[in-house]
DNA sequence: TTGTTGTGGACATCATGTATCTTTTTACGT
DNA sequence: ACGTAAAAAGATACATGATGTCCACAACAA
């Protein structure tokens, strides 16, 4: 019942770079430094944050990551959901993930349905343009 | 960022005893049979939840598990912290489970506090009373 | 005593988390 | 043009914990 560490770095990672100035490159190296997460785990991170679509990335000794689109417009659910896939808070509610009562609704499944819901909403409110320094919280 | 399967079994197991009749007891091969869990995989479970208070539990032939309370008094968040230990949503809100922006306060922990919270207080407010066949939800 | 119950420990398997190494790409100085 | 350094990308190996499984043992009512 914990977000996975990598997932936690993840959004360590983008905080990071929405604090960069605009043009400016993160490389894995310094996020790794500035943001105390294991060098060689973060590039894995990195590498699936732009398979998924949130950042872009540069080969080559000037090389480095940044956002693809503007801080605001990436959510924690945007980064979780690239690292970990659909988020579910109970094997139940993942499709196909519960055979108890074929014919009628689970109760357990409808807390967990309800309760995922509201998760979900949290962290799709939740973006990078409130996480820069200087900005209003 | 999932319960863990034998949280999830946990809860499947206290919802069967909740609506056994009053006075009988629910064996491990009954409840693993009824409920689809692996039959050793349960007793530790049953143990745990022994341990914590939440079963009461007699040796012999005609043994078995009640509750040690009334099924209104037995919340989701008792039986999840009784086999998993304290809920926290990320390794950040344990006890020095962050490390990060040690004179100011960090933004992301501030966020996963209150989700945790609000989280907490959803698991406390669902009873096992709810789940008792022919009662109201 | 016998069979059913719970108890306890050892082990297997798989995903997660971490570290080490090599390959490919690019910029820059010579 | 060339070589080198620094960057991402990829491959491999290992540690740890979650999820079960297996089996021997203890308790106890019939």
């Amino acid at each position: 019942m914990r977000l996975s560490r990598k997932s936690d770095y993840a959004l360590r990672a983008i905080k990071h770079m929405a604090n960069l100035p605009t043009g400016k490159l993160g490389s894995i190296n310094s996020v790794s430094a500035a943001e105390a997460i294991p060098r060689e785990f973060l590039a894995k991170i990195l590498k699936d944050l732009t398979r998924g679509g949130i950042l872009v990335s540069y080969q080559g000794v000037t090389g480095g990551y940044r956002l693809a689109r503007a801080a605001k417009e990436v959510t924690f659910l945007h980064v979780i959901e690239a690292i970990d896939g659909p988020i579910h808070l109970n094997l139940c509610t993942e499709d196909d993930g519960c055979r108890c009562e074929q014919y009628e609704t689970c109760q357990l499944k409808t807390f967990w349905e309800g309760q995922e819901k509201l998760f979900k909403k949290a962290l799709g409110r939740e973006h990078f343009g409130k996480y820069r320094k200087g900005r209003a919280k």
